[in-house]
Order: C-alpha cells, then structure tokens, then sequence
DNA sequence: GCGATCAGGT
DNA sequence: CACACCTGATCGC
C-alpha cells in the first residue's frame, strides 16, 4: 500500500497518485497507473469542483491508463481534463500557478513500470533537477540498463531523487520467480493439458475485471497480484518453474506484480540518485530499515565515487554490492543501448487457470495427478513439441486423461487438433453453465445430460474437484477500475476458456508475444494529436538533453 | 444519501 | 506478513 503523499521534494505544484489533502492545490495531476490505492481523492467532490473552478488542471497518464479510466462512469469527470502521454515520449508540460500566474516548465517522460497494464513511471526533468517517480514496478534486473530514456550521453542521467517502490525491499523477498518464469511454467501447465484433446480445455477463472476488456488471447493481463512467501522463495530459487500444485486439481503460480528485494536493489543502484525515498513501507518494516537498505546503493553514500561513472564501470561496480549470478550479460553492450526487451512488460498472467476436460461425448473420468507438477517435467517440455510433452505426461498426468483419451497414442494429439472442427465442444455450454452456478461459487456442478449427453458434472466442480486450475500462491482480489464491481461486468469477461478453436488461430506460446514494446518516437495517435501540440525540440531552453525530442502539451487552459 | 473508515474476506 | 480489491457495518455530515 502506497504510503506516497503525493508529492515530491522537488516538484511540489505537482501531484502523484494522491489527490486529497494537500494535493487539491497541484498545478498538474499525474497518475501513474489505475490501482485504488493510487487513486485516493480522484473522484472526491472536493477535487471535482477544483475542476470546475480551475480550468487549467490536468491529469497526465499513459493512454492505457486513461482508456481504462473512463471505463467508470464515476470518472467521467474527467474526461475533457485528462492528457495521455506516450510512453518513452518527453513531453513538456507548464505548471501554471492560476492565481498568479506564475509558471514553472517541466518534461516528463513515461517509462513503462511492468506492474499492470497502463503502468508508469514517471521521469521528470526541470529547473529543481531530474527525478524519477517508480509507482509501482515490477522490473527485471538490467532493464533499467535498457530504458533509453534513462541515458544520456551514453551514462545514466543524473537523477536527484528517485521515489521507489519499496514493496518488497526486505531480504525475504529477496528472489521472487520472474515474469517469464511464472509464464513459462503456466503456459507449460495449460499446454501439457489442452494438447490431450479437444475436449480438454482449460478454464481461466478472472476475479479481475479489466484484464479482459480487450479481445484476444493476446492480451491476457490482469492486475491481480500474485505473490509468493519467504519460505517459499527459497525453495523456488531452485525451481525453473513458479508453479506448484497446491490440491488435487489446483495450482498456484508464484508471481508479483513488484520487484523483489534484489531487483529493487539492482535498479537504485543502477540508477545511483543522490536521494531515495520509498514510496511504501512494508508491515514489519520501518522506514530507517528500509532508507539503510537503500542508502548505501545512493551516491550520496559513495563520496568516492565521481559523479558520472561510465556506465562500463558502473556495471563492474554494482558486483561489489550485488552477489549477482546471472547480470554479466545484461550490461555487456555499450550504450546507448538499443532497446530489446527480452522479458515482456506489462504481461501478467492469469491468477487462476482451472484445467478441465469437456466431457461431452467422452466419459468423465479424468482424475488430475496428485502432488507437485514436476519441474523436471516443465524442464522437458520443449515449447512446441507436443510428443515431449506428452512423454512427460505419461506418468503422473496419465491419470488426468480421460479413458478415451488414455487409450489414443501419442500422435493423437494432432490429429485431435485436426479433427477439432467437427468435435468442438459447446462452450457456450460451459459459459451458461457458469454463469448459472456463479453465486454457488461453483459448488453445485449440473447434470451431465443438462449440459449435453455425458457431459461431466465434475466440470464444474470446485478448485479441489475433478477440474483443475492455478491460482496465486496466496489468492488476492483482483482490481476494478470500474467502481460498479465486477457484477457490473458480464460474468463471462470473469472466465475465459481455451480452447482447441483458440489453439488452432495461435499457438499458446503467442502469450509469450503480448508483451508491451515500448517505441521510442512512435507515431501520435489521433487522439494525441488532438491533444499535445507537437514543437520543435529545442524550444524548451532549460532542458538539459537536446538531442531529445519534446512534445508541449498545452496544460494552459486551451481547450482540448 | 453520501463519503470515510474500519473489519473481515478473497 | 506482503496486494488490491471486495462487502458490510458504522459513523458523521
């Protein structure tokens, strides 16, 4: 939980995800990514009539945020006052003071944050210095390396104050499996499943309501958090894969949608700002624990040091106060480095998946493996090869198959694949069905014959049923911008279904491939274009880095 | 009736 | 333990 109080040392007109309080009088309003508890005051009366009165406020976000904003109603207010800004685009924004009419220029660059979708952070470059506000983030280690936005001149900026999310900055969460792992290990998982037959499918039961508002597989984001124990973390530090079976037919994957201690630890001191500040102070934490963690990997703590290090040294350096494994090749290339991100951003993974068979036409049977999905098993599933995933599956899952499916060889699979035009089953089925169970909370599977033939009852039973899904490791409530609750979305964009007709248009492996890329200098969207007035770079006199392009937003009250 | 806050839940 | 919500109860305006 966010303990930011909205502004910066620095900036101070401005406000960050806090809108009450003091935050009623900022010049210009930033939210860095659509969490509740970065929304404090945005639809208080108080600041709606501050609106009202002040023409020339805005709220600055990515364009993502902003769509998923206005998805509320309770937000529309905000709708003529809301200027989304492309991520990795320096924009210059005034800060006007009404009354005085006082003035204060800043630019500020959205980097992506990879904590949920729309996530940022926030870059800001004026007269008081460069500082950098994370929001939440979750970032892999050396992707600080490859935000180009960060650099210049071919070194890290230099940034007077970070403030960052502390989430984790505590040595138990020193390790936390990483974006690609859970990934790896949950798409292994459904793919192990729904390779079996078309029959098998494979139910993703979404508590969140806007990680489906989008139409294809290839946006499955959630904002639900996952996240693991400490016991836990250490036990899966040897583990290639975050994802342990946690009941007959269930599984957890272990996942956080914030950095662990280390990856905290290697994005400060990648950074290397004079001050930090933690945006959270984690419960059974202090703010000195966590200002003593944090310190020593700030410049002010390394007087020996220059100033500017190039980033070559740099890197040396970190080793001094990271026991790293695994960082040399992260930071081998000279900057400016091109971007290429291998880990997605902003691609987060489903909470729970629940692994069934549609059993219709099939007898149902299907019995899940008990104990621990083996990671010696994920291990051997090569991304494409359906026979090695079928080998591996012939122990322990073989239970899992149906008696139909037990008895096919292992070619079958394929040919299951192709045959699956003419044996699709009715999900429709499965859909009306769960919507009609929904406020039994699945307890209460229907007749085989309602759903058609032998259809199996057990397909809708709960968790610890025949059924089987992955969950978090500690199930956490999902997030709705939309303050109508998730009720006041349609219960079927609370579940998906794969199926084999979604395994026919893509491979599973195309979840790999939703990643969020960011681009440098994209072109403007039309609705950018409406609202930011594109000028020449060198207009803004007070930027320190010319060589960088600047979009000028009007935030002076012109009409939008 | 509304918002704020708290407790208890997932 | 930790997130980011939810619902429901209570209180004050």
């Amino acid at each position: 939980m966010s303990s930011f109080m909205g502004q910066m040392a620095e900036y101070p007109t401005i406000s960050i995800d806090r809108f009450d309080r003091e935050n009623l009088k900022a010049r210009a309003y930033f939210l860095s990514h659509c969490h509740k508890d970065h929304m404090k005051g945005l639809r208080a009366p108080t600041l709606k009539r501050r609106l009202e009165c002040s023409l020339k406020v805005y709220l600055y976000c990515s364009p993502v945020t902003k769509e998923l904003l206005l998805t509320s109603p309770k937000y529309k207010f905000w709708e003529k006052r809301i200027i989304s800004i492309e991520i990795e685009t320096p924009t210059q924004i005034s800060l006007v003071d009404e009354a005085s009419g006082e003035k204060e220029e800043v630019v500020v660059t959205l980097l992506p944050a990879g904590h949920c979708p729309g996530s940022v952070m926030f870059l800001f470059q004026g007269n008081n210095g460069t500082v950098l506000y994370t929001g939440d983030f979750r970032l892999a280690k050396g992707e600080a390396s490859r935000m180009e936005l960060l650099h210049s001149g071919g070194r890290v900026k230099d940034i007077q104050s970070v403030y960052l999310d502390t989430t984790f900055c505590d040595p138990k969460f020193y390790q936390i499996p990483s974006r690609e792992e859970c990934l790896n290990g949950i798409v292994e998982l459904v793919r192990s499943w729904i390779t079996r037959s078309p029959y098998h499918v494979v139910w993703l039961n979404c508590k969140a309501a806007y990680g489906f508002m989008w139409t294809d597989w290839t946006c499955l984001e959630t904002c639900r958090t996952f996240f693991i124990i400490s016991q836990q973390t250490v036990a899966l530090r040897s583990m290639p894969v975050a994802i342990r079976r946690t009941g007959e037919s269930s599984y957890r994957a272990c996942f956080s949608f914030h950095s662990s201690y280390s990856e905290i630890k290697d994005f400060l001191s990648y950074i290397c700002p004079v001050n930090v500040y933690p945006n959270v102070i984690p419960i059974g934490t202090t703010v000195d624990k966590v200002v003593e963690i944090l310190k020593p990997l700030c410049r002010s703590s390394q007087s020996t040091e220059p100033k500017y290090k190039p980033l070559g040294k740099l890197k040396r350096a970190r080793k001094t106060h990271l026991d790293s494994e695994e960082e040399e090749d992260l930071f081998d290339d000279p900057l400016p480095l091109p971007l290429r991100h291998k880990a997605p951003y902003q691609l987060t993974l489903h909470p729970e998946v629940f692994v069934m068979t549609a059993t219709q036409n099939q007898p149902e049977q299907e019995r899940p493996s008990t104990g621990y999905l083996r990671a010696e098993s994920m291990q051997t599933f090569p991304w494409a090869n359906f026979i090695d995933c079928e080998e591996s599956n012939s122990e322990s899952e073989e239970e899992l198959q149906t008696p139909a499916s037990s008895k096919e060889d292992l070619g079958a699979v394929t040919r299951h694949q192709q045959k699956a035009d003419v044996e699709v089953p009715q999900w429709e089925v499965f859909f009306k069905r769960n919507d009609e169970i929904t406020d039994d909370g699945l307890e209460h599977p229907p007749s085989s014959t309602e759903a058609g033939g032998s259809q199996s009852p057990k397909l809708f039973s709960d968790s610890d049923g025949e059924s089987t899904h992955i969950s978090s490791q500690n199930s956490s409530q999902s997030t709705h911008i939309s303050e109508q609750g998730s009720q006041g979305w349609d219960s079927q964009s609370d579940t998906v279904l794969l199926t084999s007709q979604e395994r026919k248009s893509g491979d599973i492996t195309s979840l790999n491939k939703s990643s969020y890329r960011p681009r440098i200098k994209e072109s403007i969207p039309a609705t950018q274009m409406e609202q930011n007035t594109l000028c020449p770079k060198d207009t803004y006199s007070d930027l320190k880095h010319r060589d960088q392009d600047v979009k000028i937003v009007p935030s002076v009250g012109e009409p939008l």
